[in-house]
DNA sequence: TACCATTTGTGAAGCGTATCACAGAAATAT
DNA sequence: ATATTTCTGTGATACGCTTCACAAATGGTA
């Protein structure tokens, strides 16, 4: 769903904005900074049942918090990394700096030497060892970022060892149980659509 | 549109298949290979104008040309890359083996020691230069990998240099004269929003 | 106090996309 | 030859999400 994308947005621009004063933003400044219309911010906030006051807005610091309560695991959800290849590599670091909640705890590769090294603070496992580790670290959510000839079985291995939810850089298509959360980040796709608009966009406007 | 991203997919599946028989596909088989359904696969290729043929299908090179005619440059497209950080080192070996249409041809970072370098086959300038070659190439699509706090910028320069599509990776709202298409990838908000379902996603289903 | 300006909360309407469902067409079986 | 099956093309319908629009609330102002 898009509201919970939206969520995460409006969060991310509270946090910079939390501490400054006033201590509320109103539901246009909302809107403005984060790509979105009054009406939408509002509907958002109602449907997570965050009250707002009238003629003041919304309470900063209170809504960071709902929002969290809505969004996130208390304690934060460990992550796997499948597929130490060039873009699992460039993943690894930036979460390890940048997320609290969403910490990269161990990742697997297929190939034995990348296997058994730390990168930045994360484990590596040889693929085999993946449903050992997955059960054991009761981790729920992963990164996929093997060849798209290898995405669907890594997939199912890691549905089978407990995982709920993976997101997907592999042009592959992934179909399991639907209460497993996939969502596919294609890259080409998503340059190809770019450039598509992009050929018939006016040279100026 | 949904629509571009479709026909994208289906194409890939097609080159996968093409020159094997039989030389057609029901739009049952399309749908069920790319994640869809038949009468979307139909409604789609109705849109583009191509036909099938009743009791046979739709033929596979036929619909690969037709869907490149609708889709591709005939030349192809020039892209730059804007921030050769972690994710950007990643993406540039990518599209230089595998996408002919899409080829990166100029990277740009504001860091000196990054710039006069060739990686993959493509140069690499110091954000200075963007302007100029950007115009000089004639580039009209960008990959964005710079921090947040510089994405904005950079992705004004890139469209008073004549960009007009943006593939964006970095955590800010870019806004744009709507002749510019923006697509932003979050990671991050992605990956939260998959912990979102995996949590309420039931251990066993 | 009375009025005005502004903002929230939300039912209702609108919009774009996906799905349904069936007429028409072609291959195959009888 | 005719019936049957199975596929395409598409008007109509349904659905989910967004936006509209306004009542209610509240702070400011005269
Ligand atoms: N790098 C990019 O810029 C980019 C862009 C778009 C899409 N992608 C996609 O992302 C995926 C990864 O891309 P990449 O460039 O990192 O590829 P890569 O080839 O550099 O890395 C893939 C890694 O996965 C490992 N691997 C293979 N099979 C495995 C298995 N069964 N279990 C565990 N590990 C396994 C390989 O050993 C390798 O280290 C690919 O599907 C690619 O199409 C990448
Ligand atoms: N690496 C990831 O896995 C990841 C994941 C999600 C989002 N992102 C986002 O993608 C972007 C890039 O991530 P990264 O990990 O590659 O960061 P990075 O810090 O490794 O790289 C950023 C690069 O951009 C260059 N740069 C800075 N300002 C510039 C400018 N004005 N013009 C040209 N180049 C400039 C820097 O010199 C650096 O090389 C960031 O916005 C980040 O938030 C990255």
């Amino acid at each position: 769903m898009k509201r919970i994308e939206r969520l995460s947005v409006y969060r991310r621009f509270l946090r910079e904005i939390a501490g400054q004063e006033p201590s509320s933003v109103y539901s246009h400044e909302l809107a403005e900074k984060t790509g979105t219309t009054p009406a939408q911010v509002r509907r958002d906030l109602m449907e997570i049942g965050f009250a707002g006051h009238t003629k003041k807005g919304y309470g900063i610091s209170e809504l960071i918090a709902a929002i969290g309560d809505y969004l996130d695991s208390p304690d934060g959800d460990p992550v796997a990394l499948v597929g130490l290849g060039n873009l699992g590599r460039a993943l690894l670091p930036f979460f390890a700096d940048h997320h609290p909640k969403l910490k990269i705890v161990a990742a697997f590769d297929s190939d034995p030497r990348k296997a058994g090294r730390v990168i930045c603070g994360c484990r590596c496992y040889p693929a085999a060892e993946l449903e050992e580790v997955i059960r054991r670290e009761k981790i729920r959510v992963a990164i996929l970022t093997v060849p798209a000839a290898a995405a669907r079985k890594a997939a199912e291995r890691l549905t089978a060892a407990g995982v709920r939810g993976i997101l997907n850089f592999a042009p592959a298509l992934i179909r399991l149980p639907k209460a497993v959360t996939v969502e596919t980040m294609d890259i080409t796709i998503a340059l190809e659509k770019i450039a598509f608009f992009a050929r018939r966009s006016p040279d100026e406007g």
